[in-house]
DNA sequence: TGTACATCAGTGAACGCGCGTTCACTGATGTAC
DNA sequence: TGTACATCAGTGAACGCGCGTTCACTGATGTAC
């Protein structure tokens, strides 16, 4: 039997599969500081130590379910892209994907767009790839558009954006201009620092009678500010 | 000797500011998951039963932390806006100020405006007060305007904001319209994103060469959402 | 001013728990001839 | 097809650590008469 295909490796790819998916859920439950091997394990059925078969440690877990979680918003966001070919619309799209998938992975959200976890650096060049993904299609969206800055602010921009991100390779690749990136940043900014108030309920008590609602305006200001019709 | 005046009670105080000083190091260094009562303690040169007599539990001191945090930060808001009369000016000054202590103070500006810390619940009747002395502050600003919504962008608000926070009791006392509340909020959203952003390094590798500048441009714009030069 | 009593701060041991990680080991599953 | 060997999965005990919280206690500081 080659080894791609014996039972072994079925059996570890199961496991393996396991693992993340437990860990996940530990992870919606208790949040990343709280995410233990030995929960896992006991949960495996399984000594705690043979757990180490699978993973080098936690951190290494740990950032396993971060790109883990940006693999599934990544998907998310390329699933509900598929349908919408105009530019002006892809905006919206990913912002509403970005709420849906948020409201119902509140902790992988709170993983990667939340506070770090203390003591854990994410070794960047396995966290990279797919957290850049959402990015990218965002920047793509913003390529794609005419974006017609309102004449009313675009004076505002100035020159003080310029220096914003150009060092990013990908904003070379893309050619994207510092005036269209910055208003992009500052939609997006918009639209994540709005959900981060409805996912982490930091209003209080203070609480909106109708939460889609409102992000479905900001959403128009947002797509309003880098000139477009979000909708 | 009075019980206010007694030197048991100068003591008790001292020791409870120690207590706090040294819980804020903490989560300074290690974050408000690992914050830990032992450590205290031996920092303290005391054994770990003796904090006991000053604080009731684990979770009672975090919630003296964010308490301490928005007090913090509301102490600086208000230094701030001291001199600044110009309610046009006024939004311009909350945002900038946010910064500065943001970027000081970056574990406690996770504690209040990052992730929920997991298995804690913060009590509103302790939390609430110095949690809305910024907000208020905001709407205050908002209401002395004259926001005059730029024609381009109150359209877009349409009833789908209406309904947002009304039940809030600060926002009936102010009497602060739907519109200008929608825009108020956005505006802020937008400005809270783009600091947890630069807080948290969000963009990892792809680093602002001037994040200052581009913060300048992000409250120019949002000033500019509000209908009002934030400069 | 002096004495009897109450209050408080701090001690140190203990309970019971959880964690990450290592290590020598057994038994089963695969591989090479 | 059968046997000898190598690889792997999982065990269970252990190391060393940290945590929150309780409790009976000593000694000092305050209070009331």
């Amino acid at each position: 039997m080659s080894p791609e295909t014996g039972v072994r490796a079925a059996n570890r790819a199961r496991m393996e599969e396991r693992i993340l998916r437990l860990a996940g859920q530990h992870l919606a439950r208790d949040g990343a500081a709280a995410l233990s091997l030995r929960a896992i394990a006991r949960d495996l059925g399984v000594a705690s130590s043979a757990v180490y078969r699978y993973v080098d440690s936690r951190d290494e877990l740990l950032t396993r379910l971060i790109v883990a979680a940006y693999d599934s918003l990544g998907d998310a966001v390329d699933a509900a892209l598929a349908g919408v070919d105009d530019p002006a619309h892809q905006f919206g799209t990913i912002a509403r994907t970005l709420r849906t998938w948020a409201l119902a992975h509140p902790e992988q959200y709170a993983l990667i767009y939340g506070s770090p976890v203390p003591g854990y650096a994410a070794p960047s060049d396995r966290t990279n790839p797919a957290g850049t993904r959402i990015t990218t299609r965002l920047l793509q969206a913003l390529v794609a558009l005419p974006v017609r800055a309102a004449p009313a602010v675009a004076p505002l921009v100035g020159t003080g954006g310029i220096g914003a991100l150009l060092d990013d390779a990908r904003v070379e690749a893309l050619g994207i201009g510092a005036l269209e990136l910055t208003l992009g940043l500052a939609a997006w900014d918009m639209v994540r620092g709005a959900l981060t108030s409805e996912v982490f309920g930091q209003y209080g008590a203070a609480a909106f009678s109708d939460p889609a609602a409102h992000f479905e305006v900001i959403v128009a200001l947002a797509g309003a500010l880098v000139g477009i019709d979000a909708g």
